[in-house]
DNA sequence: CTTGAGATTAAACTTAACTCAAAGGTTAAA
DNA sequence: TTTAACCTTTGAGTTAAGTTTAATCTCAAG
């Protein structure tokens, strides 16, 4: 199949597909005379792996490094430990969101329940505090 | 103060002070009469605050639209209202982690629990689908 | 007087993951 | 035959948030 036929496929753009090609993603791409690309069906899947683990959170240097040439064939260890660790930075993650979360809230409160008769400029100062002894304690 | 001392109060490079400044997060700012820089004390506050919204996720973007000239006047409603979207976006992309860690947790599974008597390539195809077929649908 | 630290500028470089444009070759259909 | 739809390549542009570099200036101390 030619590039636009595999574009239409999955979904992507044919100047994607192109560039993963050209950082190494893709391995060898097979010629016509003509000088067309051309693509086993098996392409598709490929790719469609690529964009599962890119919405997974994988860059495309991890989905190379983890990417076997022949579809099939894993290093299985490695992989688990990738995933693995993969796992654990979005945990991460998650954790620093919760904390982003909570802080904006906290200072949604803070301008929230302003005492009505507590002026402006005083207000924000208070809320300033707020947000600058406990927002940044990442 | 110059923009080394600045610098050294607030721990950042003395580079992203001057960039902040460039691209209008900062205001006007003072001049001596060699062309040097020179800041009031105040400041710092205002990098410091640039810094905790940053680490909260907002954009430098974000944050100019919501830094007043005078650190102490804020449009009230237009804050909350900032702050409650950045929360929901926030909530959002906790979402996404969390079926993004889901997922990575399914096909964990999958490789862990194959069968003693499955052959890698049956394996990998058995995870593949696992993984095209669920952890994508986003 | 010289040395070293610190200040100035503009412009280029960085990373990631692409997209877009230009200029041209190929092919199927009307 | 001509036109439209594809394909090719190279190289530059995009976004964000800075950093780095180079060339030059200022200032305080020894």
């Amino acid at each position: 199949m030619k590039i636009g036929e595999l574009a239409r496929r999955t979904g992507l753009t044919a100047s994607r597909i192109r560039f993963y090609e050209s950082i190494g993603l893709l391995g060898e791409v097979g010629r016509r005379a003509n000088g067309y690309r051309t693509y086993p069906s098996e392409a598709a899947v490929t790719l469609e792996l690529i964009n599962a683990a890119q919405k997974a959170g994988f860059s495309l240097d991890e989905i190379r490094t983890l990417l076997p040439g022949e579809l099939g064939r894993w290093d299985h260890d490695a992989l688990l430990g990738t995933l693995r660790r993969k796992v654990a930075e979005i945990e991460a993650l998650e954790a620093k969101l919760a904390a982003s979360r909570a802080g904006l809230l906290t200072v949604i409160g803070q301008i929230e329940t302003r005492p009505e008769d507590i002026d402006c400029t005083a207000n924000a100062r208070r809320v300033l505090g707020s947000i600058l002894g406990g927002l940044d304690e990442t």
